[in-house]
RNA sequence: GUGGCUGUAGCUCAGCUGGUAGAGCACCGGGUUGUGGUCCCGGGUGUCGUGGGUUCAAGUCCCAUCAGUCACCCCA
């Protein structure tokens, strides 16, 4: 069989970002519940109705279908595989309503899949951290307020680059453009997103062309688009522009609370900036895009906002708040810089020496020791020579190897050299070294 | 889905106008009958992505195909 080449769009780590990927998969998880978010996991198929209720995405969508089918028969399972969490998500709130208490605030860390052409970032099978609160029928602005503080604390807590969150307020921006007489709102909010990529005056062109902008109005919305402010002065900013509307006023209040809230508690962290749209038309409050200092051309490694309208089914509604971390889209860009790495690429934090091979059942005794007390220990695999045994541990960033002998057990940490005569009944590492850790390279 | 670029050793790549493959790093063995990293010596580990064509001769030229990659589209 010759040598399988890579797919690309489905990454593999190599062992040390197995273990980088792993680390920062409990560190989330950890965090998570820290703020009583409940652990779910929900099957990887939805039915395509499903999927497809929010339209233009079908064509990226992963269809199931039976290789057993009848070759004449062109029609699928009517499964696909889920391409975010939020979708099955709201499907399992509805299926679930009555058996849940409310707010039900759930993480969900599994993998998604879309087929789409793969670039760096942009992965066919790539692994979503996702927190959402939902409610019924109404959900407190507070959660919007909330939600990013638990993002902040999780990817804090690793050596990660800086974090800087954009927010913006749907309502503010709906608000704005109808206060400015603009006949289409969300089309204005669509137009007005492409600002980084086309330009001001692209979007100017395009407000006149396809909503019939006035100049004046095309200029108000460029100036709404420019105000971005890392506290709650943009409402200041937002006042001089001298639109009134009612929803305009709800959102700039709300946006304000988000802000204010997390520069008590996550100093650093949100920019308010009014340009900040998200693609879908189902959000209807706060927005959030999140970058990574020095990735800023990534994209966005944590994005989501509020939802009112996702999971309603007749007259029950659950209105939501979400927010979900790219851990692929990180993880590729860091590992792939060797920004991120591990301290060692296999759990073993202590490699037992074979003096030879007729003592194996003793370091495996020795081993056991060690084992029991929760220190990963392995024996070495041949009785070589001692060289190339601690090789052997080096290769792997094995920090200690263990030396059985005539008078007793002696232990050397093999980063510095010490060796010194140790009880394997009681010695124990330092508590950094236990298990592998994730460092900034 | 559209377009550009690229496929040679584990990795990064060289190979001029065609003459049956090379460097660095990595890796393996030895120096060092039992405590690594440095140093010295030795070793090439390859269907040149695949299939076809031109030619006495193809890694090299032509066609096709597959894969990778970047950009566009889209971004839940």
């Amino acid at each position: 069989m010759s040598k399988p080449t890579p797919l690309s769009g489905f990454p593999e780590w190599l062992p040390a970002g197995q273990i980088v990927e792993r680390q920062v998969v409990e560190t989330l998880r950890r965090t998570f519940e820290l703020y009583g978010f409940a652990p779910l996991t929900t099957r990887a198929v939805e039915p395509m109705d499903q999927l497809l209720r929010k339209g233009e995405t079908s064509k990226e969508v992963y269809v199931l279908r039976r290789l057993q089918a009848d070759a004449d028969d062109p029609s699928d399972s009517g499964l696909g595989l889920h391409f975010d969490l939020t979708v099955p998500f709201a499907r399992y709130v509805l299926e679930n309503a009555g058996k849940l208490q409310f707010p039900f605030r759930r993480y969900q860390i599994q993998p998604c899949w879309r087929g789409e052409r793969p670039q760096e970032g942009r992965y066919r099978e790539f692994l979503q951290a996702d927190i959402d609160i939902v409610d019924r029928d109404t959900l407190p602005a507070h959660y919007e307020v909330e939600l990013p503080l638990v993002i902040a604390d999780a990817l804090r807590a690793l050596p990660l680059p800086a974090v800087t969150m954009h927010v913006n307020n749907r309502k503010l921006c709906q608000g704005f453009y109808t206060g400015l007489g603009l006949s289409d709102p969300m089309e204005a909010i669509r137009i007005v997103d492409k600002i980084d990529k086309i330009g001001p005056a692209a979007v100017a062109e395009q407000l006149t062309a396809v909503l019939g902008a006035s100049d004046a109005q095309a200029k108000a919305c460029l100036a709404l688009a420019e105000i971005s402010t890392p506290d709650a002065s943009f409402a200041d900013r937002v006042a001089a522009l001298g639109v009134t509307d009612p929803l305009l006023d709800t959102g700039v209040e709300e946006l304000v609370a988000v802000v204010e809230a997390a520069a008590e508690h996550a100093p650093g962290l949100l920019v308010a900036d009014l340009k900040i749209a998200r693609g879908l038309d189902y959000y209807t409050g706060t927005v959030y895009e999140t970058f990574l200092a020095g990735s800023e051309s990534l994209g966005s490694i944590c994005s989501g906002g509020r939802y009112d309208n996702l999971a309603s089914s007749g007259d029950e509604s659950y209105p939501g708040v979400g927010l979900s971390i790219g851990v692929s889209r990180i993880l590729g860009r860091l590992l792939g810089r060797e920004e991120l790495t591990a301290t060692r690429t296999v759990p073993t934090c202590v490699l037992v020496a074979l003096p030879n091979d007729e003592s194996r059942a003793d370091c495996d005794r020795l081993a056991m020791a060690l084992r029991r007390r929760g220190i990963a220990t392995e024996v070495a695999p041949a009785a070589q020579k001692y060289g190339k045994q601690i090789r052997f541990a080096q290769r792997r960033g094995i920090p200690f190897v263990a030396f059985p002998g005539e008078d007793g057990v002696q232990i050397r940490d093999i980063r510095s050299g010490e060796q010194v005569p140790v009880d394997p009944a009681t010695w124990q590492p330092p508590a950094e070294d236990l298990h592998p850790r994730i460092v900034a390279g």
